[in-house]
DNA sequence: CTGTTAGCGCATTCAA
DNA sequence: TTGAATGCGCTAACAG
């Protein structure tokens, strides 16, 4: 590996020069060509341990999420990369794999590596934990109130109160929930919406109808399953993230419940298989796009305005694929109409 | 952030003795004790760049893929993580987004990261590329002949050739296979296994049957689509990657085509949906799990023999998750036999 | 616009 | 077993 130093004896100017040449500084135009041929000559690239142990800066940006393998996550990762890599930022992506000791271990993980900032989709961290880091700090999917943090989120409750609304003008009354665990922040939103809605509307909430387990595919594959199996079963459901609803549909197949036939049913996220199933899949979708784009673009305030900027904390509105799985109830004649 | 020379000062020794017993080597209990309670003290943590600046160590492993969103390369890159954090060693994660471009740029960034090792399964990226650099790499999924460098993969031609073999038994003879780009190793290998499957049983390889596209569920979806307007429709359907035997599955359930009475199908990779459709779904399974145990050992060897050691190339063989989406025409009887 | 100087925090000599 | 001294490659002050 070549050195500042090399290239500047190459270039016939000083390594203090080819410094602030790299950091954008203008050179002479002689100056700079000669520079740009010693680089090439050389195949130099910075030193990032030697650059950042003077600067203490990084450029990079550390993204904590619970898991890998979901399109949620890695889509929003995605925009967030196309923003920053603007100004020059990496980033380092970190996943838990759902499990809460992991994720404080990634956590310390990014931080030993010297993250400018961070990116954190919490699992089980702690609102004190997040509170201690030294960074400015975005969280994704989670709101901390009395702490001066940005946040980029969708409105989970209304989301879930328009769900629920939707099935209930529709003759619903025996809507089933598919939750994830209660530690997790939208799970909790998303419940509250849907509770919101029965009180709205004068109807009972009924627990037997609440389900909870993991966000995972086999958790909406056993519920549902469980749900077929009731006595009194519930002529709808909704599945409140990607996971529970492709296991719920792959269930509801299985055990030969036709959409919305034999039980309406609308699911959550941005689903491939939404659009393409027969009968189409009614989802709410999330703003995958803008969510990436207001973290990226958060992120580089914060990264370059050092003085106090105001905390940003941003609720996005969800919008509803319409596919026809739901069933109109309150139509009695033969025209039943489904949306 | 505290320094070495802070808990040097605390605990009494010198700063050279911090460094050295940080590193494992042994200090007189007394100091131990001291050095460990102004640690803590301190809340001190190494810094990684003036460390890495000093060793050329980074203790970090870059993790180079095609795509961050799919389940076979985020469940090697787990075991992988599993193994060697073991070691003190870290991994950092990158993906190209299935970018040929995208791939080389984060192949600098892993290397200006300063990784002390690669793992890589390639997407684009030419052999040469790979060659040029100068630390351990492991590959994932391709192999290079006329190289030095390591390689994990799965047997694909055997893959492929079982598959078909089976379906051909099972007196198929107008077989489809989709396949992803003709650039990526695997998609070569296993439409490889393909052909030889029929020269060696004596069958015309029909090219109108041969699909290729992106590894990507739409390309499944759509080519599927095509396949049922044809003409002379195949009686059998392969799938050669979980994305398109996703896309596959979808565009057979959107036509109402019945799976095996319809069509005959297979497909690839350890797929949750394959165990819980009705009826199961035959697809060919990876040992994901030897896969990342094997890529972090021979890391682990690489990073701490210096001194040469031999070059290794393990070639897996796969098995077959066994459904029941495969018609057999032989059987002429009413007692027909599905597997 | 450019060069000189100093030091970021650590790991490694070498000597004790 | 420990400590003093040195320099990894770079950037930020400062002076020119």
């Amino acid at each position: 590996m070549s050195t500042i130093k090399e290239v500047a004896k190459l270039a016939g100017v000083s390594p203090a020069t080819i410094s602030k040449y790299l950091s954008g500084t203008k050179v002479k135009p002689k100056n700079k060509e000669n520079i740009d041929n010693a680089i090439k000559e050389l195949d130099f690239t910075l030193n990032t341990f030697a650059s950042g142990l003077r600067t203490n800066r990084s450029m990079t940006i550390g993204v904590l999420i619970p898991e890998l393998d979901n399109q949620f996550s890695t889509s929003i990762i995605s925009k967030i990369e196309n923003t920053v890599i603007k100004h020059g930022y990496s980033t380092i992506i970190c996943d838990c794999k759902s499990n809460g000791a992991l994720e404080e271990n990634k956590l310390s993980f990014l931080i030993s590596k010297k993250c400018d900032a961070l990116v954190i989709m919490p699992y089980h961290l702690k609102a004190r934990k997040i509170q201690e880091l030294k960074m400015p700090v975005v969280l994704i999917d989670r709101i901390i109130d009395d702490m001066d943090c940005d946040s980029v989120l969708v409105d989970n409750i209304e989301a879930s109160y328009n769900v629920v609304m939707k099935l209930i003008k529709s003759g619903h009354e025996d809507i089933a929930i598919l939750c994830g665990p209660d530690e997790i922040y939208t799970v909790r939103k998303r419940l509250q919406g849907y509770k919101k809605a029965f009180s709205d509307s004068d109807l009972e909430i009924k627990n037997e109808y609440i389900f909870h387990g993991e966000y995972d595919v086999k958790t909406g594959h056993n519920l549902t399953n469980e749900i077929l199996k009731m006595e009194k079963r519930p002529t709808a459901i909704y599945a409140t993230n990607s996971e529970l609803t492709l296991g719920a549909v792959i269930s509801l197949s299985e055990n030969n419940m036709k959409i919305p036939d034999d039980i309406s049913f609308i699911g959550f996220d941005n689903l491939d298989i939404a659009k393409v199933m027969t009968p189409k899949l009614s989802v709410v979708t999330q703003p995958i796009d803008e969510i990436g784009e207001l973290v990226g673009e958060i992120l580089i305030d914060r990264l370059f305005c050092k003085n106090e900027i105001e905390r940003s904390v941003k609720i996005l509105k969800t919008s509803m694929f319409m596919g026809k799985s739901v069933k109109n109830l309150t139509l009695k004649s033969n025209a039943e109409k489904e949306f």
